[in-house]
RNA sequence: GGAGAGGUGGCCGAGUGGUCGAAGGCGCAAGACUGGAAAUCUUGUGUACUCCUUGUGGGUACCGUGGGUUCAAAUCCCACCCUCUCCGCCA
């Protein structure tokens, strides 16, 4: 959510932030004018409140003093139907203007490439070493087939397409994986390990802005009204939701594996074969709340740190600067950190980092005690330090050798107990 | 799931219809005292919204949440949520 005291004091800059997404300006005149109307009630409403204050102070003094106050409350009366009606005017103004606001994204930083999609977005660089093979490199499916480590058929029937298995050295790499990163993170990053709930309430969908814009693609159990999240990222920036932390505090830096639930409503038929796109996967997320001033440069330690994820595995990635038009809703700046995949030779998105500014804080609602000892919103950012079935496939496709087996990067090797993924046919 | 108790400011805690944004204490901040500190004393110390003549200014709202009764609600009524204790069930 954006400040209305920015869309009112320089609505041309929040207009130009909506036109760099390709999107509609409707919604800040929509927001002006209930903003407006809002205001103007509430002037009226609180006058006639005091005044209703002012007078009952008085009636309690007259009761005690013996008067006949009947034509007093009466007036009162009258008064008070006339302020529930306002005051209902007013939940109606305010119930329109804040779901204008919650719809409002995000103003894009005024330093990325303005640009529709991601045709436009900014290859900022190549790093490790572009894999070579003297033989043709398979993709991760028939790697995977060999290896013995899916079973997606077996998913569809516990469950549907998109809930692949991993069975055997597969589940076992995975699991190698998670721990992998989460000790980089918190053993070398400086981040703090929390492992929370899978789901969550409204409230928090709705702090880190997944609602109500992306309601189609979560999952929802209606007898609780809970969430499957859809990223980590949803319940570690909600740990501070409502809170005010001390500015010794900041920054904060926390990361959590969760798995990560996604309709991918609207996306049927792309990417279906494999692991590529599916409804459940693993995932490492790093989330900081940090001071205003100081989260355009941890956004660069942001991205590092996810980087660091895959030089140490020496693989071969690039890292991408988004455009105007292909950040997120919420976000103000974004990376995107892309693997290479020689097998089907393209680059896969293993990780988002974002800078949210204050629009995660104020829906959530997550301040701090800046210098002036005033409650100020911080700034939240998170990126994916990474993303599972991706790595996973990039391993595969960029460690395998001609005899059909992966010869796994060293620094995975003490966690999975070998050295290689071996076939099994 | 059943029975009971309870949810008040950063924390503890008083408050059963009117002058209560809320006693008292703790904490915190500033000042006094001190060589310095502790102790002590004094003063101050919530958040959000809103208005204007932008001021050590005015107003409104907030005592778990949402409704209701009343001229007036922290206080009475209803529903819901949460916490604790006991019982039941269970990994």
């Amino acid at each position: 959510m954006l400040d209305i005291k920015r869309i009112r004091e320089t609505p041309e800059e929040v207009r130009e932030g909506l036109k760099r997404r390709w999107m509609d300006t409707g919604l800040v005149d929509t927001v002006l004018e209930l903003d407006q109307r809002r205001r103007a009630l509430v002037t009226e409403v609180d006058a006639l409140k005091a005044k209703r204050n002012e007078v009952s102070k008085s009636i309690g003094v007259r009761v005690k003093a013996g008067e006949d106050i009947t034509a007093v409350k009466e007036e009162m009366r009258r008064l008070g139907d006339d302020i529930a009606a306002k005051d209902g005017e007013i939940r109606t103004v305010e119930k329109s203007f804040r779901a204008a606001m919650l719809r409002i994204p995000n103003v894009p930083s005024k330093d990325i490439a303005t640009g529709p999609d991601s045709s436009c977005n900014r290859d900022v660089r190549h790093v490790g070493q572009e894999p070579t093979f003297d033989f043709e490199p398979l993709d991760h499916i028939t790697l995977g087939e060999r290896l013995g480590i899916f079973d997606f058929p077996r998913g569809v029937k516990l469950t549907g397409a998109g809930f692949p298995i991993l069975l055997g050295q597969g589940a076992k790499l995975q699991r190698a994986l998670i721990q992998y990163m989460l000790d980089l993170h918190t053993q070398k990053q400086g981040y703090t390990e929390i492992l929370p709930p899978f789901v969550v309430n409204t409230a928090s969908m709705i702090g880190t802005g997944q609602l109500p814009k992306m309601q189609e693609d979560m999952y929802h159990c209606e007898v609780d009204d809970f969430w499957l999240i859809p990223t980590a990222e949803v319940p570690v920036t909600n740990f501070y939701r409502d809170d005010i932390l001390d500015a010794s505090q900041l920054p904060v830096k926390m990361t959590a594996y969760t798995p990560c639930f996604r309709r991918e409503a609207g996306s049927a038929g792309k990417d279906t074969r494999g692991i590529l796109r599916v409804h459940q996967f693993d995932k490492v997320e790093m989330v900081k709340f940090v001071e205003p001033s100081t989260s355009y440069d941890e956004l660069e330690s942001l991205v590092k740190d996810a980087e660091d994820v895959l030089t140490g595995l020496g693989l071969y990635f690039r890292v991408l600067e988004l455009c105007s038009g292909d950040i997120s809703f919420s976000a103000a700046k974004c990376y995107d950190l892309e693997l290479w995949a020689p097998g089907q030779k393209g680059w896969l998105e293993v990780s988002s980092c974002s800078n949210f500014e204050s629009f995660q804080a104020r829906r959530a609602n997550i301040r701090y005690r800046g210098p002036d000892g005033k409650p100020t919103f911080v700034h939240t950012l998170n990126g994916s330090g990474v993303a599972l079935p991706r790595l996973m496939i990039a391993i595969l496709e960029q460690c395998q050798q001609a005899d059909g087996s992966v010869l796994l990067p060293e620094a995975i090797r003490p966690y999975f107990g070998g050295d290689r993924l071996v076939p099994v046919r």
